[in-house]
DNA sequence: CTGAAAGCGCTTACAG
DNA sequence: CTGAAAGCGCTTACAG
């Protein structure tokens, strides 16, 4: 059933269907009814490729998959595009992902002449990021997840990973941790910049000497973690807790603390990001992993939400949100040896 | 650039200008050849939506997230997505991914309504699956992920589960165990039941009794998997040795079997599935895991290609693939204690 | 081998 | 409050 065949059967010309069903206000309440009531019973959906075309909105929010070969993909990924699909979804819009096979550029190039999508969702930023300003260049309006260094105001939803890495890294210092290592991602990436500059700055704050050599960074998966964690350990002044970047990282930094014949929490704290993904969960593992905690499904929704507030004309400044990151006080974090 | 300006500026029709780009073969090879240098000159791409609605296809690949509240999201999905996305854009085509708050069946209602894909792709199906009936009964092309119940031929992609438990479950008996333990999905889900019949029926090859009370079900998580094993790990019979449905399953059985002072491998055995998940790597593991292994992100990129061919109007009987699951044998499968 | 014209199914000034 | 008509940017019989 298409609009044509909807209107004439009710005796009503397409446009004054379209009007009651896109809610004008200058609709007669009786005709309203009645056509709202006829498009459920035939259960009538505009075509999507044709309200495309005629309101020059795609109806679509993209999201392009860093893929190309065999990067690793962060799990995590399937819980924020559950995120976004849902929220999409709330304003009616779908979420188009893309492949970029010939380089994200290209990718972003497609999706922008095509008019395949209103706005873009940019995950994973790094401090510098060409991707912001190629977007904007394109006339693609980009909603980011995290920060990013930009001459002009841009739409971001990032959680505070500074202020958690700090405050979890001052909790460890209370509990009388002199050297504490950092397992974080690529600082190249944001999120692991603002995590180690928490660390560095709760060091401060507590009058701690940094130690560079106790932050290992591109270590997101367990192996990496495992990896990290060991060759500290290793060393004559090992560290004494460890603040992970990921569920994944800390699973392995656990393994290399007990390979190593010593316990978690009781000998060596741990302190993990968790994004909540339903798979590993802090508080089922043994002991409980204390954990600074931040849903990546919840901020998929609200990505989603504040790129229909934008598509809508809202002013990028004002669609910015700096999330607070809650620190789980769990076993995996105890006093330090001897104190 | 639309088509409009780009012929105006060849001094040709836009009639001439599409078939020219569209490869039709009654245009002259000079004329295609200036078409084509243009196009590529200032960078034009068809829009998307016109395209779709002149040629009635959405030049697109759905999927369904089977959302609505915190269920539990498989993180081999980002992968598969990915894998998906990868596959699609090799056709031009795009992955719109929707989700279903209100019910999956009202999502591939609104999806098809709306004409916004051509071709579904349906993930995790049951061995009873309405949403098969449902999405034939809706006219929507269908891909399957798994296998499922059904009177009519459907285009599927398959990986051997069966084969690969069972060959597994096999080469454990070759070791001298015995008590084999199958630490499961849900087995309403095609994939559990497939592997609880390999388990089942090595067993039987080798005349060995099946003991039902050593299959755990609904086991994917870590979690599941820890407390699945633990369980099964304080009987006075316990299993010697674990099949686990997922790589988080195992990490869980691997935590349970160290808990009670044992040793992977020497003590017990575990073999686990394993996607390719690049987070969790089972040869990065102390000892490192034996696995049935398949790429869940190049079986997504091979079910956007069966969806292509299924659009193009392949006869979805000649659309169905079962792929080999290696057997990867590393430390964690070893010979029964004392044999 | 090329082009004029109709059509895909909507939305939206504009007129009444 | 309602409708006739133009237009969104393509594709595709059809005619030449």
């Amino acid at each position: 059933m298409n609009l044509k065949e909807l209107s004439e059967h009710l005796g009503l010309s397409k446009t004054t269907v379209s009007r009651a069903l896109n809610g004008f206000s200058d609709v007669s309440e009786d005709t309203r009814r009645r056509v709202e009531e006829a498009a459920r019973r035939f259960d009538y959906t505009p075509n999507a490729s044709a309200k495309q075309l005629a309101t020059g909105r795609a109806g679509a929010l993209g999201l392009v998959f860093p893929t190309g070969g065999s990067l690793l993909v962060d799990p995590a990924l399937a819980d924020f595009v559950a995120g976004l699909a849902d929220g999409a979804a709330r304003d009616g819009a779908d979420l188009v992902v893309s492949s970029a096979p010939e380089g994200e550029e290209l990718g972003y190039r497609r999706l922008a002449r095509a008019r395949a999508v209103d706005a873009i969702v940019l995950a994973q930023p790094k401090v510098e990021d060409l991707r912001v300003r190629l977007l904007s260049h394109l006339g693609l309006m980009t909603v980011v997840y995290g920060r990013t260094a930009s001459s002009i105001p841009y739409a971001y939803l990032d959680i505070d990973n500074e202020g958690a890495f700090r405050r979890a890294t001052e909790m460890l210092i209370g509990f009388g941790h002199r050297r504490i290592a950092l397992i974080n991602g690529d600082p190249d990436f944001t999120f692991a910049e603002h995590r180690l500059t928490g660390w560095v700055g709760g060091l401060a704050a507590r009058g701690l000497p940094q130690d560079e050599t106790l932050h290992i960074s591109g270590a997101l998966g367990e192996e990496a973690g495992y990896r990290g964690a060991r060759r500290l350990l290793e060393r004559p002044d090992a560290p004494t807790a460890f603040l992970c970047a990921s569920m994944f990282a800390a699973a392995g930094c656990c393994r290399a603390i007990r390979d190593r014949g010593l316990a978690v929490g009781a000998d060596v704290s741990v302190v993990a990001h968790d994004d909540g993904v339903a798979v590993l969960r802090p508080e089922a593992q043994m002991p409980a992993l204390t954990t600074t905690f931040s849903s990546i499904r919840a901020a998929g929704v609200r990505i989603a939400e504040l790129a229909a507030a934008l598509i809508r004309g809202t002013d990028p400044a004002n669609l910015q949100e700096v999330w607070p990151v809650d620190l789980i006080f769990r076993d995996s974090a105890q006093p330090a040896r001897g104190r």
